[in-house]
DNA sequence: CAACGATTATTTGTATGATAATTGAACCAT
DNA sequence: ATGGTTCAATTATCATACAAATAATCGTTG
């Protein structure tokens, strides 16, 4: 037999990514709001049960991220809000934990009705044929999906293909936004998708576009699929809701 | 009087941060290709002439930004691209040092093409008297300035303020983009603005567009100003050259 | 000889303790 | 009050040791 429990998820997670995730989730929660000084090190080392090596190396990854910055004698101070790095895979995670989710959800159907359609445009323009290739064969995956929770995978990476396919690589840190925004959607929405074969034909319509070149025809097919998602998150959360 | 003579950079930066510009740089160079191994902590303590300490919360910083993962026995791996934080400020510094700076330019010109109209139209929309306030004296700002070096500052603020007030938090992170980008032009094109007074006329219109309210008008005066920074671009660097 | 399991070696992860550097705050002399 | 000095709190850096993870090696066995 594999693990026991499933609270588990595959690995003990190392300490220092323990206590990013437990300040970094403080500071998105709004505990420590932009301005306020953190705790010193040994405080956090005292409340996790940690080194203070630990702890540093926690913080150095926060700052990396934006979150905070620190200076000797004063301390690590929260950074204002637009330096942090809301992209970023790790805090937009811990955002989303710390957020209504339908807020964000539709913070980020916002930023997708700006960016995506203009996105497959340029993919329409500059896609390689193995670009192509790997929206196609995640359009593939969504057909071949048994269940509705294994459309959402294939779904993901029909999109970070289409963002790879635009060829700018100052577009790609998005990809993040997305992955977490279907994960969040499906588990929003749970089983409920309406028709999954017309979520499949507007996916369709995008990668026909892009396969033959026509930009303004990706525009727009990318702006009716997310006219689609846009209604479907409209409709509210599943009444039975999700456990977890 | 303020501080003394410029001969002293602001600090000596710490070294760990050193460690983590220097790897960074590297990695954005390519000398590190994706999927490679990066030598182990102690060979960079050996490089650098520093303890393992400073070199692992480096490489914490580094992992804090997507550029690079870590495992037990097998060292530090440089993460595929489409995992790297290239909005964050340090990565894009480090890119900007990397680079040829025209190719970089026409990557931001594009993006900037796909976000800031829709952002416009989205800050007509939402913006708060207070936001409009910001916007309308970074254009003042950039009235009075009397030489062209002067006018970057404010116009860079007037563009951070029009991300700010579309209100949306996920859109923020691009500000540091559009920061790096419009720093780097004036560095490129020096001194050889056309008219100064036809740039500030466009981001008039955009003010006065987003102050009224209208977002198809905010849309088209932004698209109209970043075809006119195209074309400054286009005409290519100052012949002379910039020392730095 | 092939397959599998234990051993080993390498690298990162964590802990401890000490010292240096930075800088706000308190203090003191004028 | 004013200006400089000292003090103290906090991060920054170092050195060392040991723990944990895991790829590679080696040896056993069927």
């Amino acid at each position: 037999m594999k693990q026991q429990s499933p609270r588990q998820q595959n690995r003990p997670l190392k300490l220092h990514l323990t206590l990013a995730q437990g300040i970094g989730e403080d500071i998105l929660k709004g505990t420590y709001p932009p301005g306020t000084l953190l705790p010193n090190e040994a405080e956090w080392g005292r409340r996790y049960g940690a080194s203070r090596t630990a702890v540093r190396e926690a913080i150095k990854t926060l700052v990396g991220k934006g979150l905070i910055g620190t200076r000797p004698k004063i301390g690590s101070r929260v950074e204002p809000r637009d330096r942090w790095n809301l992209l970023d895979r790790d805090v937009l995670a811990w955002h989303c934990a710390a957020m209504d989710k339908k807020t964000l959800l539709l913070s980020v159907q916002e930023a997708r009705h700006i960016l995506e359609p203009g996105i497959a445009a340029l993919a329409a323009r500059r896609r390689t044929p193995a670009q192509l290739n790997r929206i196609a064969s995640a359009l593939e995956g969504m057909r071949g999906a048994k269940s509705p929770g294994l459309e959402v995978e294939p779904d993901i990476q029909f999109h970070l293909s289409l963002i790879a396919a635009a060829n700018n690589e100052l577009l790609q840190p998005f990809g993040g936004m997305i992955e977490a925004a279907l994960a969040n959607i499906f588990e929003y929405t749970s089983v409920n998708h309406p028709r999954p074969s017309q979520a499949i034909a507007l996916h369709e319509n995008i990668l026909k576009a892009v396969a033959r070149g026509k930009p303004e025809a990706a525009r727009r097919a990318t702006e009716v699929l997310l006219d689609n998602t846009d209604r479907i998150l409209a409709k509210g959360p599943v009444p039975g809701g999700r456990k977890t």
